[in-house]
DNA sequence: GTAAACATGACATGAGCATGACATCTTCGG
DNA sequence: CCGAAGATGTCATGCTCATGTCATGTTTAC
């Protein structure tokens, strides 16, 4: 994933680009409105950064433009007006954030980096789940640990993406029951053992740490140590 | 549309991308191979500019990675080494063209007008979808695997179309119906099971590997292995 | 020491699937 | 309009494998 910068004037483009990567982000550049609107309509970026004066469309257009076409993608935009009025028209078409220039790049950084941290945990990486060297994805249904493939059936794929969506958290067998048979609690049955037992075969057996811990009496947890 | 450079020295990178863009180019840059396949697989770039050398898989590891998984974007390789043998392996590997450092930016730019001219009559992708050594041409309606026409009949195009669209991900039964037969679910019947039965005849019968793999519980999957 | 809680392996069974035969619905030439 | 050929949906049958059950072994807490 990349954010993408609208910007027209290339020393501040290069500038830009150069301090975010040496951070570890990956840039994408263009320099005018109407290809910003089509890399983010059809891409999918962090953030964008965008430049409030472009030679065709102006950013808020752009953004306004994207709204419309459903793309949230959040949007940092840089802009030499300082006035209050413009701040707030900004916002209110739609930008998530609005830097004065000129600015201190710390603090672009820290914008950039609060902002991709806000919008993160929406949608866009729900296909997957991580845990360590553990993953799970949702659509493909595809497990890895180390990189390593690990084919597992409907309920052991059910339950471990319940544990994944609750690292840390010890869940109760009466939890598991209900949610992944959906029937209240039936002391008659121990399917819930036997199903751990399956899955931690499969993703924890011939790995050096396991992940799968019991707590007596309470239930199981997925954590490391 | 962009250029998706992958280099991992900045200044060449920033130069690259300032000559680039001012001939009216889109520029993406990563500094790394793994972050440049992950962008290559995902996006559909108009060419690919990589640097031989990368701290991580080198430019040929990710070419091969690429054709692997069917990505087809011409890419030009930069490299230092010079000799014969160096470009000889570097355009089996899959590079379109090969250009040796110190070149006159003139050049280059010449050899990414040309490759991209060259690739861009071949917007075939949309018109046909591969997957290994089957495709299916949606124009003209031909199937082939391993060049051998196979003859399908209307629903089971229709259904290999919808698994070659959605390739290693799982469709289940009632995401098939929907597609194909567009009524919401009916258990009472067990169409899907004979069209899926009646397309891997065709398909899959007689060939060492098969594509169409079912999930109990699920549905099925387009894959190899 | 002992009882409760959990792990483990073997086994049974039934839902879910593959398959072939048949029924019905389409298409198209005459 | 008719009838044949082809395409698609339905049904009955048997198989297979995922999952629940159970019996037994092991660990833990007090």
């Amino acid at each position: 994933m990349a954010i993408l910068i609208v910007e027209d004037d290339i020393e501040i483009a290069n500038s830009l680009m150069a301090g975010l990567e040496q951070n570890k982000f990956i840039c994408c550049h263009v320099n005018n409105g109407i290809e910003g609107f089509k890399l983010a309509s059809k891409n999918q970026y962090q953030l964008i950064i965008a430049d409030l004066m472009l030679p065709d469309i102006d950013g808020l257009e752009m953004i306004a433009d994207l709204r419309k076409i459903n793309v949230h993608t959040p949007v940092l935009i840089l802009s030499a007006k300082r006035s209050l009025d413009d701040r707030v028209l900004g916002l209110s078409q739609g930008a998530d954030d609005y830097l004065v220039k000129p600015y201190a790049f710390i603090e672009l950084l820290a914008r950039v980096n609060s902002l991709i941290r806000r919008a993160t945990p929406t949608s866009v990486q729900s296909t997957s789940l991580v845990f360590e060297d553990l993953s799970i994805n949702l659509v493909s249904r595809e497990v890895l640990r180390k990189n390593q493939k690990i084919e597992l059936q409907v309920k052991e794929f059910l339950l471990l993406e319940y544990f994944m969506r609750n690292q840390k958290i010890p869940l109760t067998k009466s939890q598991i029951l209900k949610t992944i048979w959906d029937y209240s609690f039936d002391p008659q049955t121990n399917v819930v053992d036997v199903l751990v037992y399956r899955l931690r075969n499969k993703i924890d057996k011939g790995f050096e740490k396991s992940y799968l811990h019991t707590i007596r009496g309470i239930g199981y947890v997925l954590k490391s140590e």
